[in-house]
DNA sequence: CGATAGTTTGACACAGCTCAATAGGCGTGG
DNA sequence: CCACGCCTATTGAGCTGTGTCAAACTATCG
């Protein structure tokens, strides 16, 4: 990863001269000036862990670029039965463009920051770029992707795959130092246990005893509850019914 | 839905002049002379239900609009286990833009016939057209919607709620006279009992048991396997779990 | 140190799976 | 038109993985 400090950061906004989303994330799309016009009425917001975000079919007035932490979005049946639909990280873009209501809850997992802008001046800004509506399509796509990874996951692995799954995503979504050619890895867990049978389509009491099989088999380690180690991720990946 | 037979017809390509995508679909997004220049490498196909449009990791160098029938989107696991992750009907558009290779496979559920384009013309006419790539965007999260929708019922619903929802979900793509309001429907399943089952996370035998509950307490009727009649949707939406 | 929220563990129940047999639909050929 | 064979769907009996309910344990924080 190269620092990206060259002759285009002249007249690049103070807010974006660093940030992560300017290189990876949708804001990549915009040249100088845009970013100058969005930097106008955005602002950052540090939002402590388990805050709601977006209220289900609630108004939504503002899109957001995820700076650090991890947003679950969740729906829920009419009897409260819930499933998490998504995990954003940092740089994923927040909103759902063209829909003023969401059915769809997203909230802070983890302590996260965002830098948020009106919706009505991205959606100028997309009519008027289609440079973002090109980068937008793509995240779309790459969400896409992943959701129906995930619903091979739910409808067909048996709760150890799906616990294994679980842990493989968090490991190649989290740990800095996992490129695919990685052998272990060491990350916090965002999510709590109730959060991963959401995630997962089980129960918090199958969750666990998932946990303990595989860490009695020495597949993993697990420290203070939420600080997990990988040994070998191969081992990890064998159960995981890829 | 009126006939639109205007002005604007002038120029259309005879392919395109009654097509369904021209409206409702991709097209929609495209100008006279852009249908003219995509109608001259553009053909119609008739596919034989079973077979197989996009292998899994093949390389894809055409996208299709579906003009009819339904065409079903697969993934397995390394063990042969299956899931359907998404169902195509008309005039929906067919292909993934931005990657050559598919980790999805795609098969005609019924027979299908569709429009197919080389991929080099769509990806120019991409970036030459915003119109196109901002439809292409809207359905992309059309689709990460419904997935979205599945993964709820995937991870969260029993077996008899899988199934009304299915059932309910085919009702409203393919009965003609279903507009939302409507008390009744009556549809030819476009999925096998094989199908369903990779579509709900069951198996045969428990899909088959599902509906023959919904039979015998009369929610639905089945004639010769196929042809379905819902008396009442609000009833069998009431099984849905929704 | 006590209170609280989150996690683990155990015992048991049941929804949905597996295996096996039967029934029904449909095309082919006599 | 019927008889046959094939394929799909249904039905049954028993098993098992995961859910339910309940209790014990652990971390964190005032």
């Amino acid at each position: 990863m190269t620092v990206r400090q060259d002759i285009h950061s002249a007249g690049i906004p103070a807010l974006c001269q660093s940030c992560e989303a300017r290189h990876r994330g949708v804001c990549g799309a915009l040249d100088a000036d845009q970013l100058v016009d969005l930097a106008k009425t955005s602002s950052r917001r540090s939002i402590p862990s388990g805050a709601e975000l977006v209220g289900d079919a609630e108004v939504v007035d503002s899109y957001s670029n995820v700076l650090s932490g991890v947003v679950k979005l969740t729906k829920s049946l009419s009897d409260g039965r819930q499933q998490i639909v998504g995990l954003q990280f940092a740089p994923d873009f927040l909103g759902r463009p063209f829909k003023v209501e969401s059915a769809i809850n997203a909230e802070a997992a983890t302590e996260v920051s965002l830098c948020s802008f009106p919706r009505t001046i991205i959606e100028r800004m997309m009519k008027e770029s289609p440079a973002l509506e090109h980068r937008l399509l793509k995240q779309t796509l790459t969400e896409l992707d992943e959701a129906r990874d995930w619903m091979v996951t739910l409808g067909r692995k048996t709760a150890s795959e799906k616990v294994a799954s679980f842990l493989l995503m968090i490991a190649r979504n989290i740990d800095p130092t996992v490129d695919p050619a990685a052998r272990s890895a060491t990350f916090d867990l965002p999510l709590t246990r109730a959060d991963i049978a959401d995630f997962l389509g089980l129960t918090i009491e199958t969750v666990s005893r998932q946990l303990t099989r595989l860490r009695t088999d020495r597949v993993i380690r697990i420290d203070n509850n939420r600080h997990v180690t990988v040994d070998s991720l191969s081992r990890l990946e064998q159960r995981s019914g890829a």
